[in-house]
RNA sequence: GCCGACAUAGCUCAGUUGGCUAGAGCAGCUGAUUUGUAAUCAGCAGGCCCGGGGUUCGAAUCCUCGUGUCGGCACCA
């Protein structure tokens, strides 16, 4: 297919901006001194048409930075997921209020359509060119190879390898989203250069419907919900990072937490208790003292240095190691909702994501070498009841033996496919990180993704053959010979906190009976119909669902209004006619409908809604 | 920890270039009203303007040091 070569922008829109040649973007500018052919691209929404726009886009962004900032220096200015972004440098501050101002500038760039040529250059006039521009230099540093190609729009250039638009003019849905400090090549060693974040589309409908997208995200942001709903809040005077469960968000955990014991003593564990801290000497054996003490904190009793834990191994150590066992025994399960310290950086703490205390739903199991593979099936089959219960979309990452490492190659080579077997059975997706795992084992990692896109990591399942050594645990084998056990490592939720965040989002903030922090909402119509809203509430109670009595002094209209803004699942209205006639009026949030039941029905109806989830 | 921004009533937010007694809506309290499915009316109360220090005749407003929060970066056993 020729291409053409427009003489105005309104033909680029008729023609292609790029094109596709064995799966690669190439640009107009390569391709027409190339001659390659291929398959149009045409400047729309497609994954094809916004890497060539967002990345011009950021150019574009350049330009106009430079053009403002004359002494500004420029590091790489990538496409990524959400839109692009460009990294530089500037003796001025950048703040969010001067975004509007570069936007601007950028609106005033694209309005001259400068066409955008290529030509390339050999690495030492690139070098003579950017002299400088120090940033440049060390992104050319990486570049292999003794030639680079020049992008240039009007006045500025940009050493870069494509692809681009033909024609600045092209850019005209964009935004820039936020200003951040990123390190240089990403290494909090190097100084730290400013960021600029934007997005853009090919037409103003796209680029409207991303913005109010963002808007509906932040309206499920957890952290506002849990303030408008009273279930958890967070105190300056307290400390960072330390939340602070409210009676609504303690109702809703304990309904989490009293489900999930439940499925837990299904499974064979058992409920065990480690102290809050122990003895220095104890993490100094299990190697945190010297690798993670800087993330724990410690205090003296008596002279003695005690760590506050970070997690709840030792414990179900002490626990294993409280009784001789045999091979009849394994294995072993021990649960806690472990509450763990740890000292995360400030600049981390994040609502209920990211917390300096928090609890986990944390087990050891303690098994033979024989075991791993069912038991790391049971385990995945655990999280997957769990996951799909609550709809969650979520994602598994093995991750496999790191350069720092103990154990000897052979148990990681069983461990790591045992992992990889339990998946593939259960016909479970993964996806592999290469030397991502634990110094004492592999593991897999169970990532949810929240309201923005985030992904987040919830559960883990980790093989630990380090501890058990560390710890000298045993048992008896069949010829009466000592044995070490391996140690599995399992959270499911990973932490109350952080799962309920991510559910409060997930639900946006509408959750469903089985778990919500109160079931109904009562609103009589009248005083005299408060008799019969209590005597309702307390059967509710007796089939272990919570109520509200909507009965102020306001109008019914309001009440009901007030009750719906709780976002509580149902409500039920009582007047004169449902006393008289033993029913209730429910109105329920998710089917959006008005009906009545009898009294008897109700009940059994909320019973059902209750039971109806086991994990 | 780093870069940038922000912190005013329980909540959401006004408060001009430093200058009157720091305001509003919602929530709360009191009264009237007793309501049939998303806001009845009236009145009242509510503030160490995040904290310490400074500049100034005068600071919610300017400077400084903390604390906390937000957006990223780095970190996340």
């Amino acid at each position: 297919m020729a291409l053409c070569h427009p003489t105005n922008i309104e033909d680029y829109i008729l023609n292609a901006i790029a094109i596709k040649h064995n799966d690669q973007i190439i640009d107009l500018q390569t391709a027409a001194e190339m001659g390659f052919e291929g398959e149009q691209i045409h400047l729309d929404n497609s994954p094809e048409s916004l890497e060539v726009l967002r990345h011009s886009t950021a150019h574009l962004m350049a330009q106009a930075i430079k053009s403002l900032y004359k002494d500004a220096e420029f590091y790489v200015g990538p496409v990524v997921k959400e839109g692009f972004y460009y990294d530089f440098k500037t003796s001025e501050t950048v703040g969010e209020a001067d975004l509007k101002n570069i936007e601007k500038e950028m609106l005033s760039f694209a309005k001259k359509k400068y066409e955008i040529e290529k030509y390339e250059i050999s690495m030492d006039e690139a070098k003579e060119k950017f002299k400088n521009d120090h940033l440049k230099l060390s992104v050319m540093e990486r570049i292999p190879g003794d030639r680079v190609s020049i992008y240039k729009q009007g006045e500025f250039e940009d050493l870069c390898r494509g692809p681009h638009l033909p024609n600045i003019g092209l850019i005209r849905y964009f935004k820039l989203t936020k200003v951040a400090g990123a390190y240089l090549g990403g290494d909090s060693k190097n100084e730290v250069l400013t960021r600029i974040y934007g997005i853009a589309f090919a037409d103003k409908e796209a680029l409207k419907a991303y913005l109010d997208q963002m808007a509906e995200a932040e309206k499920r942001d957890h952290r506002k919900l849990g303030n408008e709903m009273k279930l958890f809040t967070f105190r300056e005077e307290v400390g960072a990072g330390f939340p602070i469960w409210l009676p609504a968000g303690g109702r809703l955990r304990a309904r989490l937490e009293s489900l999930l014991f439940k499925a837990h003593r299904k499974r064979g564990y058992e409920p065990v208790r480690g102290p809050e801290m122990l003895r220095s000497d104890l993490w100094k054996t299990s190697g945190h003292y010297q690798n993670y003490g800087e993330n724990m904190y410690f205090t003296n009793i008596d002279e003695i240095e005690f760590g506050v834990k970070p997690m709840n191994c030792v414990g179900h150590i002490k626990v294993y190691e409280e009784d001789l066992h045999s091979y009849r025994d394994l294995p072993l399960k021990y649960f806690e909702y472990g509450v763990v310290h740890r000292h995360e950086m400030t600049g981390a703490l994040h609502g209920l994501f990211r917390v300096r205390e928090f609890t986990q739903d944390d087990a050891h199991i303690f098994c033979t070498a024989d075991q791993i593979e069912e038991q790391i099936i049971e385990v995945v089959d655990f999280v997957d009841k769990i996951m799909s219960t609550f709809e969650f979309d979520y994602k598994m990452m093995i991750s496999t033996k790191p350069e720092k490492a103990v154990g000897d190659d052979k148990v990681w080579e069983i461990s790591t496919n045992a992992l990889k077997n339990a998946m593939d059975k259960n016909k479970l997706p993964y996806e592999i990180d290469e030397g991502g795992g634990a110094f004492y084992g592999p593991k897999i990692d169970i990532k949810i993704t929240d309201a923005i896109g985030r992904e987040w990591q919830c559960g883990t399942i980790q093989l630990d053959f380090n501890l058990p050594q560390r710890f000298e645990l045993e048992y008896n084998g069949e010829g009466n010979e000592k044995i070490q056990p391996v140690m599995i490592h399992r959270a499911i939720l990973g932490s109350f906190e952080r799962f309920i965040g991510i559910l409060t989002e997930h639900y946006a903030g509408e959750f469903p009976m089985f778990i919500a922090p109160t079931q109904v909402a009562i609103v009589p119509v009248a005083e005299s119909h408060k008799d019969y809203a209590k005597e309702l509430s307390d059967k509710l109670i007796d089939i272990g669902a919570d109520s509200e009595i909507f009965a102020k002094n306001d109008s019914l209209n309001k009440r009901v209004r007030t009750a719906e803004k709780t976002r509580v699942p149902m409500i039920v209205v009582i007047g004169d006619e449902e006393i008289q006639n033993k029913t209730v009026a429910i109105r329920d949030r998710r089917s959006r409908e008005q009906y009545n039941l009898s009294q008897e029905d109700f009940l059994k109806l909320i019973q059902t809604k209750i039971n109806e989830v086991n994990f």
